[in-house]
RNA sequence: GCCGGGGUCGCCUAGCCUGGUUAGGGCGGAGGGUUGCUAACCCUCUGGCCGAAAGGCCGCGUGGGUUCAAAUCCCACCCCCGGCGCCA
């Protein structure tokens, strides 16, 4: 059963905790019982009236002369009943399922309660930060209540924004023209960085035990809504006109849809996918935010870990991807922590959401690359996803994990602050160098900066 | 895009022409029986919803329509297969 009705019928008190706890009204809850149990009174009401019209219907083809007439009109009244009951229903139906789906998943006990990213819990941090002279307070701020072991530097490292010129590997002004704002354009040796980290990150993947998958870069509206919440369709995706297909803002989009409307078998879970695509985002809420560089674009290309397990099981692989993520960005050897993201800052969709944030020298703060969340069966209930129990043979709703291995252009933001020397020049992590080494034109060792090119 | 064939319970398949008892069968799965063990065999169960239960309602790609009654007839859409056209 779905978690939602199940605690709406058998513990409201729950769900009422889990609107307070997300700060919105608890009213709902209340709205959504009522309805329930009004639908269910309904339901059984218009089911008797279709018993006795399904007896009479019977009755008739048996039936000749005088007496089948007598039992059509008792038929045909019986049907006006049926179809206004039935309209009665489909209005309360229709006022039930908004309710019931405008209920956010329920957050998990461990979800520090919190308004907004400020209130973010930190639980980690790795790795050990190039912090420039004058950001060290802002760094101690950050990493108050850990000891995080730094290194201080006396040079200001430029910024992503300002690399791309510094490299004169980028163009964001042109793009700007010919695309709109937050497009970019990259060349040589980014294009081939991209490409390097998106390897690096598959094949990573692909040795867990992950299959990899390129998706459908476009969905039907359907599929979408099973995916995410509807306020964020207006604010994130972009929609194809005249057509029933938006394209997907992450890969998490297709890979949830793959197994729509199935019936896995309990012995076939888990199943780990690791998607690859382009991504594309309105950002339509982030006026003024990241407005240079590559930081916050509207497209770009990210490796994502996908999870459809048994519910039991959930947590142990929200940890895992986790896991995942932080090797990846080990490997890469960039100092990152790890935040727990509060009530406020959650959304609906996701019980519980780790952030890996990376270090970055240029801002002096750690910035988000990674997010891993455990949706539970929030989005398998919308697509109908479920298993059946090898045991029982009953069929429950599975649960659904994702999270972010790498998305490229925010790595190479990440990589172009932290490795960055005083001159200038950008080292490539040395995990990248066995996926550049196939390209003689690709980067190895470093990026130099323009006027170090010949 | 056009023409033809098709979509049935987890999978395969019958039913559709000619509307009307319970959508039948096989496979897979669960439970039980028989058995020295295994195999084979036999029995029961194996879509969703409402209901404490008895039971009832709904369900044959999706949505409409005709009818007292639709898997079955009609319309639209989606998808799959084959042919033609177009195409990186």
């Amino acid at each position: 059963m779905w978690s939602i009705l199940y605690y709406l019928r058998n513990d409201p008190e729950k769900l009422k905790w889990n609107m307070r706890m997300r700060g919105f009204s608890e009213a709902i809850v209340g709205k959504a019982l009522e309805l329930d149990t009004l639908w269910r009174k309904t339901l059984t009401e218009l089911n008797d009236l279709r018993r006795k019209h399904n007896q009479i219907s019977r009755e008739i083809g048996r039936l000749k002369g005088e007496a089948r007439e007598k039992k059509l009109a008792e038929a045909k009244s019986l049907l006006k009943l049926i179809e206004e009951k039935e309209k009665i229903l489909r209005k309360i139906e229709a006022e039930r399922e908004e309710v019931l789906l405008s209920i956010p998943n329920i957050v998990h006990e461990s979800v520090p309660q919190g308004e907004d990213e400020e209130d973010n819990v930190p639980v980690k941090f790795w790795g050990k930060p190039k912090v420039w002279r004058r950001y060290l307070d802002r760094f101690k701020e950050q990493t108050k209540g850990f000891s995080v072991e730094y290194e201080v530097i006396d040079w200001k490292p430029i910024g992503h924004a300002d690399m791309l010129e510094v490299l004169g590997l980028g163009d964001t002004f042109k793009a700007a023209q010919v695309a709109g704002s937050r497009f970019f354009y990259i060349f040589d040796d980014l294009v081939w960085l991209d490409l390097a980290l998106l390897l690096y990150a598959l094949d990573f993947l692909a040795q867990q035990g992950f299959k990899i998958v390129m998706p459908p870069y476009m969905l039907r509206r359907k599929p979408y809504e099973g995916v995410t919440a509807l306020s964020d369709f207006e604010d994130a995706i972009y929609k194809i006109e005249d057509e029933d297909l938006y394209l997907i803002a992450t890969s998490e989009h297709p890979i949830a849809a793959l197994h729509m409307n199935e019936i896995l078998e309990e012995k076939d879970l888990p199943l780990l996918y690791a998607g690859i695509s382009p991504c594309f985002r309105k950002e339509a809420g982030a006026h003024g935010k990241d407005t240079k560089g590559i930081f916050r674009v509207h497209q770009f290309h990210k490796v994502e870990q996908f999870v459809f397990c048994r519910p039991e099981e959930s947590w142990e692989w929200h940890e895992k991807l986790l896991e995942n993520a932080e090797k990846l960005w080990q490997g890469l050897g960039v100092p990152y922590r790890v935040v727990n993201i509060c009530t406020g800052d959650l959304g609906v969709v996701a019980a519980k959401k780790y952030d890996l944030e990376a270090w970055m020298p240029a801002q002096g703060k750690y910035r988000e690359m990674v997010s891993c969340s455990n949706c539970t069966d929030w989005q398998s209930y919308r697509l109908k996803i479920r298993f059946r129990r090898r045991k029982t043979g009953e069929r429950e709703y599975v649960h659904t994990l994702n999270s972010t291995a790498i998305a490229s252009t925010r790595a190479i933001t990440a990589i172009l602050e932290n490795f960055q020397e005083p001159d200038g020049t950008v080292v490539v992590p040395k995990v990248l160098r066995r996926y550049l080494e196939l390209f003689p034109k690709a980067p190895k060792e470093v990026i130099l900066p323009k006027k170090k090119r010949k």
